[in-house]
DNA sequence: AAAGAAATTGTTATTCAATGTCAATAAGCC
DNA sequence: GGCTTATTGACATTGAATAACAATTTCTTT
């Protein structure tokens, strides 16, 4: 099976052309980032991408890390989810359908869904504002059921 | 006409009566906060807030100010709207309807909209995942037309 | 394949929003 | 008015994110 008849390119190789584009260098450092990204669906923030990558024994500096965000942001490959806690999460959206959260106020527990009534809405905003319409985000904050049972006991 | 005629407190009142129950104390510190929050209806951060009651010739540490906004937001005064430029940014939220934003990636103006259907998706979300739903936060990103037309004549 | 131009790296220092500390002050209760 | 205790402002501190810079590495060009 030869690469080239696969549907989907891989982030690399997203993030390669990107690069290339804007006269940019593909690193060894930034495939371990981008890697490390995408290995997991979870979410992420600086310091815990960091932590993932020293666990397997590799060794990026934290610098690193934060230049490469905004590119893996312009290049589409990951995007800002929530600010908490005094630093930013991001996780991955390319391949994946694009989703909105919602998040337990008390154990930080988030769960993902999506609406076509959002995509709707965005349509009817960009006609009636004269937007170009880019993205959004749509959070939802609630208490889950556990957190519910607990503070009922309490 | 009595003031106990009229059909909404003040948020001077709101919160007086929040802090009463809290043991906390009124001050004009956190008057004047609080005047300059809903003296306008423009979205704010702790820079701007600060600088606005300098400009009225008053004067209150940013420390009180880092202060009060944790319980301007326990007493449903004021929410965060969005993360930008390594500061949060806040709106009063009493006595308007809530409402999202719909924001210029470009030049920062900032336009509001409300829709009902998102209080079906939360409804419908908190029935799906067992939460119970405390609030949202929907924010569009896109280009006004202004800035189309600069980027497209540049 | 080797060299050279330019981007990238890690280190270190820096910025700046946000929080903590603490003595002096002032609000609210008696 | 006096007393208790929350609050204030000044200052110090934290910590995420950015900047500066010399050493290194990528990638083009020959």
């Amino acid at each position: 099976m030869d690469s080239k008849d696969q549907k989907r390119p891989s982030e690399l190789q997203i993030f390669r052309d990107f690069l290339r584009r804007q006269g940019m260098r593909y690193t060894p450092e930034r495939e371990t980032i981008i890697k490390e990204i995408f290995s997991t669906h979870e979410h992420f923030d600086v310091d815990s991408l960091y932590i993932g990558i020293r666990q397997k024994g590799l060794r990026v500096s934290k610098a690193s890390i934060y230049r490469l965000i905004p590119l893996l942001i312009k290049a589409n490959l990951i995007e800002e989810v929530f600010f908490e806690n005094g630093q930013m999460h991001y996780e991955h959206i390319y391949g994946h359908e694009h989703h909105c959260h919602l998040r337990c106020q008390e154990c930080r527990k988030i769960e993902e869904f999506s609406d076509e009534r959002i995509a709707q809405i965005e349509k009817e905003l960009g006609e009636r504002f004269n937007y170009k319409i880019l993205r959004h985000r749509l959070e939802v904050i609630g208490i889950c059921s556990e957190c519910q049972k607990k503070m009922k006991s309490a």
